[in-house]
DNA sequence: CATTTAGTTCACCACATGGCAAACAATGAT
DNA sequence: ATCATTGTTTGCCATGTGGTGAACTAAATG
């Protein structure tokens, strides 16, 4: 139950952008090349390009230049760790919830909003 | 296998800092008042109180004050969004895992770095 | 009433982010 | 050799973020 800063600022971060989420949603079904992944979008390239860098720096992503084109793929690996601290925290907020049961069950009731 | 682009925005956006994660693991263990929250931590209370405000807008956590004290406590639903996000988007990679099995076998033995 | 305590608001600052347009490689095709 | 394709770099701009200090409100406490 480690709060590693340092890679969950920039993979959380990374995922913070529709655009970014729809890239890691497309490179799921395997690699593509920058053209195909920016072609869905409206924004032009270079901002396009600073999205990639992003999700690249945040090791979401990896991509390898050959000839011209640019091919990325998926990383699982950082977002196994997002994932994995999420459900940490959830398994703690469980143990909470144990522990307060009748308490946490009147929370729940009222939580049942928006 | 929506993309629910609103939400997942902030909530991403509210994860994506080390102290905002470090008051959400505190509030997991149970409510707190603000300024039992803010004492780990060196910053103001103008800039923690921003911080809050973030978690607050992005659904993470709810507040409300009684006397001259505003208690904070979690609010679950929102971090199982993002969890349930990134669990969507493993599964979809393991789909093409299974399409693709030798291919990304390759990929994994070539991804054990860093 | 006077004072501490808890939170809030305000003005300000340095810096990152997300977008653009335009010019510039470098590779593949004709 | 020419030319289209595919990135890449460079300025530039508006906005958002994370922090500060100082002034202010409101509720307990003595």
């Amino acid at each position: 139950m480690e709060n590693c800063t340092p890679s969950l600022d920039t993979a959380f971060h990374a995922l913070a952008d529709p655009t970014r989420r729809a890239v890691i949603s497309r490179l799921m079904t395997g690699p593509a090349p920058v053209k195909e992944l920016a072609e869905p979008f409206s924004i032009g390239l270079p901002a396009f390009l600073k999205h990639l860098r992003v999700l690249e720096e945040s090791g979401l992503i990896a991509t390898e230049k050959s000839g011209r084109v640019r091919t990325c793929r998926i990383r699982p690996k950082r977002l196994l760790d997002a994932e994995t601290w999420l459900s940490e925290q959830r398994a703690l907020w469980q143990a909470g919830a144990d522990r307060l049961a009748a308490y946490v069950e009147n929370q729940m009731t009222e939580d049942n909003d928006e």
